[in-house]
DNA sequence: GCAATTATTATGTCTAGACATAATGACATC
DNA sequence: GATGTCATTATGTCTAGACATAATAATTGC
């Protein structure tokens, strides 16, 4: 009944949302087409696409052309995970952001990295990343210096490799795995913490076009999460 | 021949990229408005807006309301990870699905759930997943009966207290943190391996508008992870 | 000089209509 | 029965123009 006042998409957008908590359009039914849609709400069916368009980004509704467009049958919740400079993240909790470069070696990465960043000569380089002094997370990173020569030149003293890189190594894909893993010897010390300790690990390879650029391990102080938001739609619903 | 004869709003957007890729607009620069860029493709202001608005939302671009498009300084590289019905997940992974009710309670829930779910009562459900034989993951779930007092005659034996949710009570939202955990006496002899062992543990707790439906910790057998990829046609640097 | 008002500007969104595209279903053919 | 063709249908996208909105810049008033 209250309909409410707020004109465009995003109204259409919470009456959909409502009409699918509400079990009115349960998991699999397919919902009336855009044209009826928009004759419904008394609007033009561009309206309709971009509400029901935004919707589908969600993972709540699948669309198909002629098939029409049905709430999904298992809600794949897609969860956004914001992942910024470790410097920002740091200060961004009100910390102060430290930061202490370990070594800094061309040598050949073994294996794994290797795999994935070419037999070229790489660039090893390790450090510490702190908050108001308590160590927050050891980054462990190879750079190709096949693609980005420039980075044997870098001084990593002053500017983290992960700073460096944003500012003069575009990529333009990238993979991204979060793990749990023990602690290493290496982890445990830097990270003041037992051996053994469970960390909090991101992996990432990324790549400009067809070339890696870098690979990173970052292995997190125990304690770190991260923390994300499903569903956090302009709801206003009521 | 960068020049795809693809039209669109997606040649647009591979045209931005390739810029902001080839620092022909760094980050900070401040790009053309989109009349501009219309015209200067040839199109439509609505077919540049739908390019740049994709861009924006993926973190790449900082658009603001008559201070124009600039190319995002700090890209914050946003992540989006899928996460679906457990089911679901090991069946994906090509093994057959096994499901283990453990046990199945009206009780009251440990401070920290309660925090979050009220103090009415609660009915907590463990639960055990396993592909092709092999333990994957423990949920140890606390619903809200207040809110969903139906699970309170539910059978959990047949399905899991996962899927059995997502059929009968709708949610508007929820919150996810990802960590490492040592694996509990109770999360060792369920997951198959060492008490302390690290685990990826997925918390989440769901809301029906204001009301909390249901709290979960999810425990992944040791060596989970979750990969996601970032820019498949677009993104960010770092 | 400083604050309040007004003008300007770029994005945000909507409309009505059009053509493109993919997937389905029916019909016809071998 | 199996297969190929064609019409149908719903979404995908584009256009040209319009008004809304927010934030900045310019101007005015004190």
């Amino acid at each position: 009944m209250t309909k409410h006042h707020v004109k465009g998409w995003q109204a259409i957008q919470d009456e959909v949302l409502r009409r699918i908590h509400a079990r009115e359009w349960p998991p699999g039914h397919v919902i009336p087409n855009e044209v009826d849609l928009a004759q419904e709400f008394g609007c033009a069916r561009a309206t309709v696409n971009r509400a029901l368009r935004a919707l589908a980004e969600e993972g709540l509704l699948d669309r198909r052309r002629k098939a029409g467009t049905r709430v999904a049958l298992h809600p794949v919740t897609r969860a956004t995970v914001d992942i910024s400079v470790i410097r920002q993240e740091i200060e961004e909790r009100g910390q102060h952001y430290d930061y202490r470069l370990l070594a800094c070696d061309a040598a050949s990465p073994p294996a794994p990295v290797r795999a994935t960043l070419g037999a070229g000569s790489s660039l090893h380089v390790t450090a510490l990343h702190s908050g108001d002094g308590a160590p927050y997370v050891f980054e462990d990173r190879w750079i190709s210096l096949k693609t980005t020569p420039d980075a044997r030149s870098a001084d990593f003293t002053g500017i983290s490799a992960n700073e460096w890189l944003l500012a003069h190594a575009p990529y333009t894909h990238g993979d991204i795995a979060f793990s749990a893993e023990a602690a290493s010897a290496q982890d445990a010390s830097l990270l003041n913490t037992a051996e053994g300790a469970p960390l909090f690990v991101v992996t990432r390879t990324t790549w400009d076009h067809d070339c890696a650029v870098t690979a990173v391990r970052l292995a997190y102080a125990p304690g770190y999460r991260i923390y994300t938001r499903i569903g956090a739609q302009s709801d206003s619903a009521g």
